[in-house]
DNA sequence: TTTTGAGTTGTTCGA
DNA sequence: GTCGAACAACTCAAA
């Protein structure tokens, strides 16, 4: 076969998008024709495949990329893994000269790529693998002693400080199409979309997978959004943030893209350096998961193993199902479980409430928001919940237990977001709405509120859940 | 090597 | 009601 009509192979992964992926711009440009594959194998995972909730978003924005890709005149091809054994298979069947892909942040799925490159190697076709999710590829921002940051601050100023990320590719405008036959799979039959039941009727409504919907929600964001970022950015109740989180995970929108609109398009001034902060955490995050793989199960601080975890179950299923009786916890768990996403500020509330006030062990929450999450992120879900629980990088200190009732008087004050989410409460006047068990019982009466029937009496008194915690945690010096 | 300053996101207590 | 201090000690990063 001559080389000019060997096809490359263009594995799709966490990139689910045409603009700004070096992948398919590498294909585009080798003039060769294109087979574009998708391989689903969530056994390759292990315990992290794909939750519920991303499963969703999965089987949407593979539809979506498959339509973009089509247009251009070449299918989305859909396999089954292994990608170990798919890919080599593959690429002897039709001829590949090379396969290309942009790498991801898991460390399951960095083990893969070298295995599959080596693979890949000795039948002499050749792995090429790019960086598309991060600004900075892991493992480039290191301090000046060469070791790898694990405090936030100098981390971001490091890289603000090192040559910007490229600017983001254009979308090719042609793909050469491949015309040879392969027996491929079909996207209805992966089973990623709920059935029995259908419990995702709140996510069609809140979310929109895909390239282009991720495209407008940024030209919203910087329309709209960024300039009071960082005044609106803690406010549940308002549409503050940007919302991308699902769409970056997926790839449906790479960093590059948002760090250099933000950078040409935004006003310089708080509001977009509070953001681009934001997608510091995101790197600084892939950065430690890259530098120890066993960040969503070990602890960083190992001696919080030793910590007097408690076995919860009740308490747990109360706190998943948003019936802990505090009710800004219980309105961000019920978002969390209606739409797939919770409010960055609630997450820490809620987070605290179960690690600090029912000492719940961070895992157990990792876990949950891993499947409930349309954006669960490995590395970002794991250092984040070793945050909250102050065995992370950069930990809060261990007095800080969130107070669910003064993070609501504070950031929720009109209650529009407790009332949103737990309309049994919503006609307690304001006073009450964050701590209901304290409201005379005339004023319950007339809210037509009934504590331990139509809400729950709290889990467990605050006051008291701090003071365990905090025992808890002075045991750990101890 | 030693030293110094600093560390996303909070709460409570007492004046 | 408001305000500042206290809440541990440690680790990290850089000088």
């Amino acid at each position: 076969m001559p080389p000019e009509s060997a096809p490359v192979i263009l594995w799709f992964r966490r990139d689910l998008r045409l603009a700004d992926n070096p992948a398919l711009n590498e294909a585009a440009a080798s003039g060769r024709p294109v087979i574009p594959i998708y391989i689903h194998q969530p056994e390759a995972a292990g315990e992290w495949a794909e939750g519920g909730a991303s499963r969703w978003w999965l089987h949407h924005s593979l539809e979506s990329l498959g339509r973009s890709l089509a247009a251009l005149g070449t299918p989305l091809r859909l396999l089954r893994g292994p990608a170990d054994r798919v890919l080599p298979q593959l690429a002897q069947e039709t001829g590949a000269t090379s396969v290309l892909w942009n790498r991801r942040t898991e460390p399951w799925a960095n083990q893969q790529d070298t295995i599959i490159a080596a693979e890949l190697k000795a039948l002499g076709i050749t792995p090429r693998s790019f960086n598309a999710a991060l600004l900075f590829q892991s493992g480039a921002i290191v301090s000046q002693s060469g070791r790898p940051f694990k405090v936030f601050t100098p981390f971001w100023k490091a890289c603000l400080a090192a040559p910007p990320p490229a600017p983001p590719l254009p979308a090719p405008t042609t793909l050469r199409p491949w015309g040879g036959a392969l027996a491929v799979e079909d996207l209805d039959q992966w089973g990623l979309l709920p059935t029995k039941p259908d419990w995702a009727c709140g996510l069609r409504q809140s979310w929109q997978p895909g390239e282009a919907a991720a495209q407008s929600r940024l030209a919203e964001f910087l329309s709209e959004g960024v300039t009071q970022y960082a005044g609106n950015r803690d406010v549940p109740a308002q549409p503050g943030t940007s919302r991308l989180s699902p769409h970056l995970h997926f790839g449906e929108i790479s960093p590059r893209q948002i760090f250099h609109a933000i950078r040409r398009t935004a006003e310089p001034g708080q509001g977009s350096e509070r953001f681009l902060a934001e997608l510091g955490w995101r790197e600084f995050s892939a950065h430690l998961l890259h530098d120890c793989p066993d960040l969503p199960e070990r602890p960083l601080r190992p001696e919080f193993e030793r910590l007097a975890w408690r076995h919860d179950t009740d308490g747990l299923r109360a706190w998943q199902q948003g019936r802990t009786g505090y009710p800004l916890v219980d309105a961000g768990m019920r978002q969390l479980w209606a739409t797939g996403w919770m409010h960055n500020r609630v997450r820490m509330v809620t987070a605290s409430f179960l690690v600090k006030d029912l000492l719940v062990r961070w895992q157990e929450g990792e876990a949950w928001f891993w499947d409930t999450l349309v954006d669960a992120d490995l590395a970002s879900n794991a250092a984040s919940w070793q945050w909250v629980a102050g065995c992370g990088a950069d930990a809060a200190p261990f007095f800080r237990v969130f107070n669910p009732v003064l993070q609501g008087e504070k950031f929720d004050p009109k209650g529009r977001y407790v009332r949103q989410w737990c309309p049994e409460l919503a006609n307690l006047p304001d006073k009450w709405l964050h701590q209901p068990w304290r409201a005379p019982a005339q004023v319950l009466r007339q809210a037509g509120v009934v504590l331990g029937e139509t809400y729950p009496v709290p889990l467990v008194d605050h006051d008291q859940a701090r003071k365990r915690a905090l025992a808890a945690f002075a045991e750990l010096k101890a």
